[in-house]
DNA sequence: GCAAAAGTGTTCAATGTACACCCATGC
DNA sequence: GCATGGGTGTACATTGAACACTTTTGC
């Protein structure tokens, strides 16, 4: 009978942590410490409790592993393949979150079946457990779709940050080059940026305008970024 | 202890199934015969089977509401709050449909929670049961969001049909009014349909051409639909 | 012949794209 | 003074948006 059936599915929530480290796009991978996939990198994630929606299961993972402030979270696709998960029915809620490198520090890890915690470069992974090579690609794929609606960089940048971080961000998501000017024409017919009285302190060049995000006009423009 | 606070989860699928039905954009609903919300409607839906992934649900459960044939089925979101459901914790993955307006007979309800199934038209709908009312706007806007970007509007028309038939489904979706000319510049230069040797047989005014969907085109192009 | 929907092009505005040189600084 | 990245504008192509009249048919 059907409903009795659907007792020994179990439900959990996986996060796909990306930011940028050394120039480079990361994502926060876990060693597995137990069966199945024991030794095998694998995204973070964690069963639902039941007093709490999606989100927040998401956001209390990312937070056991990252001790992070300033996020973008979004759900991004629901997992439930049959033979996704060896010997059990489990069911992954997929989210995504992009956080700022000067949040970088890892957290403290609560988890039980892992060993450790790194970021791992997106575009040389190794090889991960379950079908979590398919949920980041597909991650990657809804990053950069948001990407050409809404400017969610920024998310991955610190509070202050120069044009040219702005567009190495952007590159490093979409891979591939954007031209500066048209970069910049774009960005600033936007509005959302607040110019600021600092600079970069350089090496040996010119220093750069430092900006940040300015909250009061988001969302009062449409458009398509970079498609 | 986390693991064993999952073990009460449930998880079902909702399939929010569209069509157009004398010119109006209707949604699928059923009567709930049993508490909670008893009387009230409802989107259809059912617990997953083990032995099968979501997707596979999804279209169980539309086939056995509307022994459809040719369908759209895309998954909408997981919604999980935790007070959704009334005394349990159920997890809802929901899909929306588009589905032929020539399909439209309805299946052999084979559900037992349920007396009745009916189309309601989608921009004045009933009370309805659990959070159903926010999966369906859900539906409604990421429906529009699709429809700027792939043709799927086809998927609610019969195989055969007029470009105005079809510019009326896509303003039924959208809920405005397009230029016919504009419409029709655009949609030619997608180069998806087949224009036929056939004509619409009217009443007291000219026959229109027939067109049907070409597949072969599809994915060819990009850029997006009047938005 | 008239009512009713089918069909058809042009103009203008906005947006995206390609492209090259001077500037300010630290050494 | 030179190496390094910062900063700037114009011309062209593509796309979206506004807009009105003629054609074909059934009655």
């Amino acid at each position: 009978m059907m409903f009795n059936e659907t007792k020994t599915h179990e439900v959990t929530v996986d996060v796909v942590i990306f930011t940028i480290q050394d120039g480079r796009l990361k994502v926060l991978l876990v060693k597995r410490a137990s069966e199945p996939f024991k030794g095998r990198w694998a995204i973070p994630g964690g069963f639902i409790r039941l007093s709490e929606n999606l989100d927040s299961a998401a956001l209390r993972i990312l937070k056991e592993k990252t001790a992070v402030q300033n996020i973008y979270l979004e759900q991004l696709y629901t997992f439930g393949d049959p033979l996704r998960y060896p010997n059990s029915r489990v069911i992954t809620c997929a989210y995504f979150a992009l956080i700022r490198s000067d949040d970088l520090k890892l957290g403290f890890d609560q988890g039980t079946q892992v060993t450790e915690v790194e970021w791992h470069k997106v575009y040389s992974l190794p090889q991960l457990a379950f079908d979590h090579k398919e949920i980041i690609e597909y991650s990657i794929k809804r990053m950069r779709e948001r990407l050409e609606i809404s400017p969610i960089a920024f998310q991955l940048l610190p509070e202050k940050f120069t044009l040219t971080e702005l567009q190495h961000s952007y590159e490093l998501i979409l891979a591939k080059k954007l031209d500066k000017r048209n970069f910049r024409k774009k960005i600033m017919s936007l509005d959302m940026l607040k110019e600021l009285d600092e600079f970069s302190k350089s090496g040996s060049k010119r220093p750069a305008r430092l900006y940040k995000f300015d909250e009061i006009n988001l969302n009062s423009k449409r458009g398509h970024f970079f498609s």
